[in-house]
DNA sequence: CCGGTGCCAC
């Protein structure tokens, strides 16, 4: 663009900026924004917004509260995505506290009234097992006249069902309906879960029938019926349901094979286990932080040391990124 | 150009 006399401006710079981060280089994108000022362009509240919230996504609250403190200074007004970021980014690094202090804050000076923000705390509310509390947020947008999309539904069904309380997850879908609310993808997988975990592995299965007769299912469906199978001990169907992805067209990927690595490792097949995930390999897909760890773990305590490390070269050696609680509770004691 | 939900481990 440059080359060719087109001149660059903040979007491009946003653009570039977010996709760098995103991809993980941080220090590129940061680099690029002092590259802008350099050309005369202050970043903007987009701009602020993504580095604010990869800063988040790596664990680094303090530069992200230093980040925010610099926008204040210069004057880049905040706007409802700064609070969304500021809502997530205190949630997924423990401060769940802060972040309802937070949001109470903003919403008492009427500073915004965001249905995402809403849907941020339900949702971490929701992990933390404090349903109580998450219904009470639902609650809390009727008061403020936010209306609740299918993400809040959703994240409140997803929440009922890992708790096992199928009842409360069926009143809130009803309640969804009569809103005109129609389930997406992601609430079925969740009942699909909420009824494996269960034990209604058949029901799950019916589900899923009916599913793809809508053609309404992804690979996040059959994995979390493959999961269900084995959770019931029911293999046989499980590697029949791997399988049959194909036929439908829906991709296997890392997480089918993690699922059934793991249960292989638990029924003690560790080197039916280790073959699957070499086959996984052949297939294109290098294993991940959770192969690692299901095998590593799994091996540390049934085979031998020599085994354990052979295992961590070989993965190492195919592109795996060693998950660091593991390695350092298992791998490195043994070296 | 930036934010929210679902599958796999510990």
């Amino acid at each position: 663009m440059i080359k060719a006399g087109i001149e660059c401006n903040i979007r491009t710079y946003a653009t570039l900026i977010d996709g760098y981060a995103r991809r993980g280089s941080l220090e590129e994108a940061l680099r690029l924004c002092d590259e802008m000022v350099e050309r005369g362009l202050i970043p903007n509240t987009v701009i602020y917004n993504s580095i604010i919230h990869w800063l988040y996504t790596e664990g680094d609250v303090e530069g992200a509260s230093s980040l925010l403190l610099d926008m204040i200074d210069k004057r880049i007004s905040p706007d409802q995505f700064t609070y969304s970021i500021l809502t997530k980014g205190l949630c997924r690094n423990g401060f769940v506290k802060q972040a309802l202090e937070f949001y109470n804050d903003v919403l008492e000076k009427h500073l915004i009234e965001d249905t995402f923000s809403y849907n941020i705390l339900i949702n971490h509310l929701c992990r933390n097992g404090n349903l109580t509390g998450a219904k009470q947020l639902l609650c809390s947008m009727f008061v403020r006249g936010l209306i609740p999309d299918l993400v809040t539904y959703g994240t409140l069904i997803d929440g009922y069902c890992k708790e096992g309380n199928i009842e409360s997850a069926v009143q809130v879908y009803e309640n969804m309906i009569k809103v005109e609310e129609k389930p997406n993808l992601v609430i079925y997988n969740s009942i699909i879960n909420g009824l494996c975990k269960e034990a209604s592995v058949d029901v799950a299965k019916c589900l899923l029938d009916a599913l793809q007769r809508m053609k309404l299912r992804d690979v996040i469906t059959y994995n979390t019926l493959i999961n269900g199978y084995c959770i019931s001990g029911k293999f046989t169907e499980a590697f029949a349901l791997f399988s049959e992805m194909r036929n439908v067209g829906i991709l296997v990927n890392k997480a089918s094979y993690n699922t059934l690595i793991n249960f292989l490792c638990k029924t003690g097949c560790y080197q039916q286990a280790r073959e699957l995930m070499k086959m996984m390999i052949l297939r294109g897909m290098a294993p991940d932080a959770i192969t690692y760890t299901t095998l590593i773990t799994n091996f540390s305590k049934n085979c031998s040391p020599e085994e354990v490390i052979e295992l961590h070269d070989y993965m190492v050696l195919k592109g795996v990124i060693p998950d660091r609680q593991t390695y350092r509770a298992i791998v490195n004691p043994l070296l």
